[in-house]
DNA sequence: CGTTCACTTGATGCCAGTCAACTCACGTGG
DNA sequence: CCACGTGAGTTGACTGGCATCAAGTGAACG
């Protein structure tokens, strides 16, 4: 892991509780405000654990990081996946519910969380920034909750697939950054499940496999009738 | 439905990130801010439903509220049961992404969400209780990510009677003010297997039950070990 | 005293999990 | 350059947990 200094970014402006949701992806402008620890990550490291101190609140700058939980017999249920723009770690408590992994090479803003508890003026914008991010986490968790509790394992594997193509550049067709492992543990499935239901979407023409991490949604209306 | 004003309610004082999430039951004390609108709710009434305008932000006085979302195809998931002291309907967007519904009798207080956008000094108060419970929120959410994604049905529903006596006055006997229906909604199960898991836990000896709406945890530290 | 609604219990089936073998891409060293 | 090892992904056979379908119980209420 690597580490630089961030001072004085910029950031785009939101009214604490604006009716708005702003576009909210592709701007994975550097980051909010005065002093932000730049670090890298390479594949797998770990950013933090589940029970560690939460001194700080991430940005992700480029890359993807996974914050996941684990039940004590291993069984591990990834909370998010956290593409470039996205903030995680945000606690209410004084220590980390679940941990930060880097899915592939990574580069993450670290804000010292102490400093949000005196925030006034210019810094007010750090705070709103972190409120919207926590409104974000939010309703992504709930209608996660709705897929894994609701849905069958196709239609977990069209949600997700329709989910990651929105929040990147292109559309119609996505590289996967992270593993079937990841996914699986994403949408509550067996890795064993997630590559059959990848196939039978393949055989249904919704989608073409180039490889196993590049995906073509060729039918995205097909898709989305899937999705509910 | 009824409707009454409310004025100038106190609330505990909680700086904006701080460390310690307060104690956070038991004080069903009224309100927070200036100006809201009481109301109160018989069994199965609708508070507000999914995709109306998210004018209100909402607390509970007394009772169970519970808020949920639904699939085409009539499937339902409750994201959650929202007790005394609780705050619903936070949202980002301009309409509500889930719809909320009382589970008996119950009496909540409304706070137009336009006067959340331009508050400062006393009012901030509000703003703050309202991040909090936003938290509360994100982190109930994550865990409940965790039971629905990868715990059985015996698992899912240890750890909800265990949840449900911590939020509760009395930590070994618990009433449960909803249905069966509701908690198969909730926990990603059927009714059917929620009432056999019930029974398997009676046999068991982790709880009696001596109605189907009234719980005895009997054997706690079981299902503690049921829960992870 | 009968109807109703919530809940329980039983029989059966299916979706996804488990266990296991196989393919393929990639990297490493002889 | 090729043999080999390794790890990710796929596929197949089988199993099992939970859903589905259906009937039964019991308390509340008119």
């Amino acid at each position: 892991m690597q580490t630089a200094l961030l001072n004085k970014a910029t950031s785009s402006t939101l009214p604490l509780f604006s009716l708005e949701v702003p576009p909210l992806r592709k701007p994975a402008e550097p980051a909010a405000s005065s002093v932000g620890s730049v670090q890298s990550f390479a594949k797998d490291e770990e950013i933090f654990a589940e029970g560690n101190r939460a001194a700080f609140v991430y940005k992700v700058l480029s890359g993807v990081v996974r914050t996941s939980k684990l039940l004590s017999d291993g069984r591990r249920q990834i909370d998010a996946f956290h593409l470039a723009g996205d903030i995680f770690g945000i606690e209410a408590g004084e220590d980390y519910r679940f941990s930060a992994e880097s899915v592939g090479d990574c580069i993450i803003v670290a804000y010292r969380r102490s400093h949000l508890a005196s925030m006034t003026g210019s810094d007010a914008q750090l705070a709103r920034d972190i409120t919207m991010g926590m409104m974000r986490s939010l309703i992504r968790a709930q209608n996660h909750m709705l897929l894994l509790g609701r849905k069958s394992a196709l239609e977990k594997i069209a949600s997700f697939l329709l989910d990651m193509a929105e929040r990147t550049a292109d559309e119609d067709a996505l590289d996967l950054p992270m593993s079937r492992t990841d996914i699986a543990d994403h949408l509550g499935l067996t890795i064993e499940t997630v590559s059959r239901s990848f196939t039978q979407l393949e055989r249904q023409r919704m989608i073409a496999l180039p490889s196993a991490r590049h995906v073509v949604l060729s039918n995205r209306a097909a898709l989305e009738r899937l999705n509910a």
